[in-house]
DNA sequence: ATCACGCATTCAGCCTGTTGTCAGCAAGCG
DNA sequence: CGCTTGCTGACAACAGGCTGAATGCGTGAT
């Protein structure tokens, strides 16, 4: 797995790091949130492991922002014993779990693994078109290695794209995804949200067949 | 993909039947465990959704069934919310999946993606003539394995050879598929639809039979 | 409560590819 | 050879698509 380790300690950084390496996962290690973000902005980690006191800020706000984003990368705070608080705060900011310090590496090891599970479902496939990298499971894409946020509609559209790549669709169909079912609009919202998702994404992508719909290459 | 519903509640089978198509998914619909058994046996589907609680039995007999005679289609069962036993025994028996009502379409959605994917090994059933290979269900062609974009007119017109390759299509037959039926239309529009499907498919596909009509060779 | 902000929706004007039509040419058939 | 039937290039009209801007709406911050 390919994970992402911010923590401030450099103690407990190194020891970790070495045992996510030794156990086989691509392990980076930032020490704050301008770097955890920047790290972010540019890799598709697989799980995330969080500690809350880091120097510039706290890590529930991280993990706000993140899941505001619609991002849904598991994340696993590493918290203190005494700042229960936080860690009820980190649960509902969208955290997976979490690990009181100090714990067994052994410990971490099973709650790794039972995330992963979790989201072994989908085993997240990376739908990669060009230099547009899309994470349908969590809702993700990357542009170019960087990574682009859709709102909820443009999200809509590329979900219904990259479900089929190749496939033409055609505009009521399109227009389902956006809506859902039996509210109909009339109007030409869907020629707007390929319009700003092309600005995105890139014009090239989104190829029109007229009077017939829209297709993803691929 | 096509796909086989087996659904007992009329309300419910029928918004799943129009969402499913919306989508593009060829859906046939039926109520019970007898005709369930019937389409099968005629058609071959991609993936069936059955519901467990069914007029003339249990759905997990249909499904044992099958998978004693070896058929392996991919089968996700809806089930209300308390039938927990059901849903391990459907498990059991061999469904691939399971939702439970009430579900949200996208929800839906994701599981047949889910699905497809997993037995993504046999793509589309490509219809091979020469060099061409269309895709019905995509509506995507290809000739000599590049890709070719018909406009709506074009493809309306191949998609009735393709229908039927090797049958004799008279100029009149092919007028109704390019018009809605009933707007006449008085020129030659069908040999001009022809010439331009031959610019782009290869004028030795379609072959004419003079005073009589077209035809797809095959 | 108020404000600011971002997203959703609608609309209008511009732009472009499709379409239907026709005319002249080619090919089949007696 | 003459007649019929089919083929195809050209083109004007138009429906369909694109996009910037205005407006409305909901949510989070102060």
């Amino acid at each position: 797995m390919r994970l992402l380790l911010i923590e401030d300690e450099k103690a407990l950084g190194n020891a970790l790091r070495d045992y996510l390496l030794a156990q086989g996962h691509a392990t980076d290690w930032v020490e704050n949130i301008t770097d955890a973000d920047a790290a972010m902005a540019s890799t598709p980690y697989d799980v995330v492991l969080l500690d809350l006191n880091l120097p510039d800020g706290h890590g529930v706000d991280l993990l706000r922002g993140l899941r505001r984003r619609g991002d849904v990368t598991p994340c696993i705070i590493l918290t203190a014993q005494d700042q229960i608080t936080d860690r009820i705060q980190g649960l509902n900011a969208g955290a997976d779990d979490y690990l009181v310090k100090p714990f067994d590496l052994g410990e971490l090891h099973a709650r790794l693994s039972a995330v992963a599970r979790r989201y072994a479902g989908n085993p997240n496939p990376l739908l990669s078109i060009g230099n547009v990298d899309i994470d349908l499971a969590r809702r993700v894409i990357f542009v170019a290695g960087l990574r682009v946020d859709l709102t909820a509609r443009e999200w809509a559209l590329l979900d219904q794209f990259a479900r089929r790549p190749g496939a033409t669709l055609s505009k009521p169909q399109l227009e389902e995804a956006l809506y859902e079912f039996g509210a109909e609009i009339e109007s030409n919202t869907v020629e707007v949200y390929i319009s700003r998702l092309r600005k995105k994404i890139g014009s090239n992508l989104i190829s029109t067949l007229r009077g017939v719909g829209y297709r993803l290459e691929g």
